[in-house]
DNA sequence: CATCTACAAGTGTTATCACACTTAGGGTCG
DNA sequence: CGACCCTAAGTGTGATAACACTTGTAGATG
C-alpha cells in the first residue's frame, strides 16, 4: 500500500492513484509530452498494476490521456485550434452554468465565492501565482457548483483538467509583472460575476464569467503570438517557461 | 476469447465490452437501474475480469455508470431535472458545433448529412422507429464531426450516450401515429440545418439544431407529464413503455 | 410476529504472472 | 554509409487467485 498518510481510509488505491495524477497536471508537475507507462507508474507509486490501469482507464476515457507509440498513455499536447475549441466551449458551458448559479446559488454559495475573491486579492498581492491558479479555479467551480449541476460540473471541470497546463503560462509569466494588469482585470470579472450572483442577474453573470474568459484566452493567445510567429492552428505550443 | 466475429482483429478484448456496453444503451438493451457486475459480464462474454473491468472503468469515467450498493456498477436513473439539464448543455453544444460546421464543413461531409435525411425520410415512410432513431444519431453527429472540434463532439456523444434511452420513449411511442407530427417536424429542422450549412450561413444552423434539441425535449417532458402528474425535478421518469 | 445471529452468496479490489507486440540499440554486410 | 537482422528492453493486455466488505437468507429466540 503505498504512502498511507495521503489516502484516506475509504478511498481506494486506484481512486487515490487518479486523484494523484490529475493534481499533477495541475500543479504543472506532469507535463503535455510525457509518457505515463504503468510499470513506471508502479514503481512510483508501490502499488500493483491493477489499480494503476484503471485510473489510467478512466483518464483515457476523459481524454486527458491519448494513446501514443506502443500503446502507452500520454498527457496530449493540445494545438492552438484545440485550445480555441475548448475556449469556446468552456464560454458556452461556463456562461451557460454562471446563468444558472445566478438563479439557484444559495446565501452560503454565494458567500464561499465572496471569501474565495478576497483571498485572490491576497494571494496577488503577494505576487504568489501558483496559489493565485489553484483559487482561481477553486473560484470559478464554487460557481459552478452553485449552478446545481453535475452533468455541466464535470464538463467544466475536464475542460479546466485538459487546457490547464496551457492557462497556467501567462499567469506565471505575468508574476513578475507587479501589479499585473491582466489579473487586476481578471478580478474585476470576478467581481462583477459575484455581484451578479447577488442579485440574481443570470444575464450579467455570464457576460462576467464569458469575459473573464475571453480575456484569459486572448492572453494566452498573444503570448503564443509574440513567442512564436506561427499562426497556424495545428501548431503545438511549447510549454517551457522562458529563461528570463 | 469471446465472439471472435465481432472483434476485428486490432480491437482489444476491453473495447470490444466497452462497445458492446455502450451499444446496448443507444438500442434500449440495457435500461437504467441495472447493475454490470463484473463477474456477471465474465460470464456473458466469456473473458476474465481485466477487461471487463477497464471497460467498466473507462463508462465510469464517463459517467455512464455511477456506483450502487456494494460499489456495482449501475446504469443510473436520471431525474427530470438531469435531463433538462443535459438538453440546455446540448442546446449550448451543439448549436456551437452547428456554428462551427457551417463553417469548416466540406461539400462531402455536406452530402453525408444530406444522404442521411433522405434515408430518415425512408425510415419515417416506413414507420421503422429503431432505424429513425439510429439515423437520427448518425444525422446529427455527421454535423458535428463536421465542424471538426474532436473536443466538442466528445462532449456531444457522452450526452447523447446517457440521455438516448430516455430520448428513445417518444418516438417507440410516437410510431403508431403515421404520418407522426413529431417526426416530420423534426425532419424540418433537419432539412433547415442541412441549407444553412449548404450556404454557409452559421446562425441558421445553429437556429435550427437547437430549434429540433428544444422540440424533442418540449416533447419529452410533455409525455412524461402525461403519464404523471408530478412536476418536482428530482423525479425519477419510468422508462417502460407503457402497453397499448 | 419481530428481532437477532450466523453463514452463504454476491460485490469489488488488488496482486501476480505470462504473453504479444513494439521500439531501440548494436552488429554485420554490401 | 545505408540497409538489414537480431536481441534486449520496454510497452500494454488478459488470466487467475485471494482478500475485504456487503447483502440476503434462514434459523433461533423472545
Amino acid at each position: 500500500m503505498f504512502d498511507a498518510k495521503s489516502q484516506n481510509s475509504k478511498e481506494t488505491t486506484q481512486d487515490a492513484i487518479y486523484r494523484r495524477i490529475r493534481q499533477s497536471l495541475l500543479t504543472g508537475q506532469a507535463s503535455p509530452g510525457e509518457a505515463l507507462s504503468i510499470r513506471r507508474l508502479v514503481e512510483k507509486f508501490e502499488v500493483s498494476a491493477t489499480p494503476v490501469r484503471d485510473a489510467l482507464s478512466r483518464l483515457e476515457a476523459e481524454f486527458v490521456l491519448v494513446r501514443g507509440p506502443n500503446r502507452v498513455l500520454m498527457i496530449p499536447n493540445l494545438s492552438v485550434g484545440e485550445l480555441k475549441d475548448i475556449h469556446r466551449l468552456r464560454a458556452a458551458i461556463e456562461g451557460l452554468s454562471a446563468e444558472l448559479a445566478a438563479d439557484r446559488a444559495t446565501s452560503d454559495e454565494i458567500k464561499e465565492v465572496s471569501d474565495l475573491c478576497d483571498t485572490m486579492d491576497a494571494a496577488l498581492a503577494k505576487g504568489d501565482a501558483d496559489t493565485y491558479l489553484t483559487l482561481n479555479w477553486a473560484f470559478h467551480r464554487s460557481i459552478y457548483k452553485a449552478a446545481h449541476s453535475d452533468v455541466a460540473l464535470h464538463i467544466i471541470e475536464n475542460l479546466w483538467l485538459r487546457s490547464g497546463p496551457y492557462l497556467r503560462l501567462p499567469v506565471l509569466i505575468d508574476a513578475a509583472e507587479q501589479p499585473s494588469q491582466s489579473r487586476q482585470r481578471s478580478m474585476q470579472f470576478h467581481r462583477a460575476c459575484l455581484a451578479a450572483l447577488q442579485a440574481g442577474d443570470a444575464d450579467a453573470a455570464r457576460d462576467a464569467i464569458q469575459s473573464d474568459i475571453a480575456a484569459a484566452s486572448d492572453e494566452l493567445f498573444q503570448y503564443m503570438k509574440a513567442a512564436h510567429a506561427a499562426e497556424v492552428d495545428n501548431w503545438v505550443p511549447d510549454l517551457r517557461v522562458p529563461s528570463k
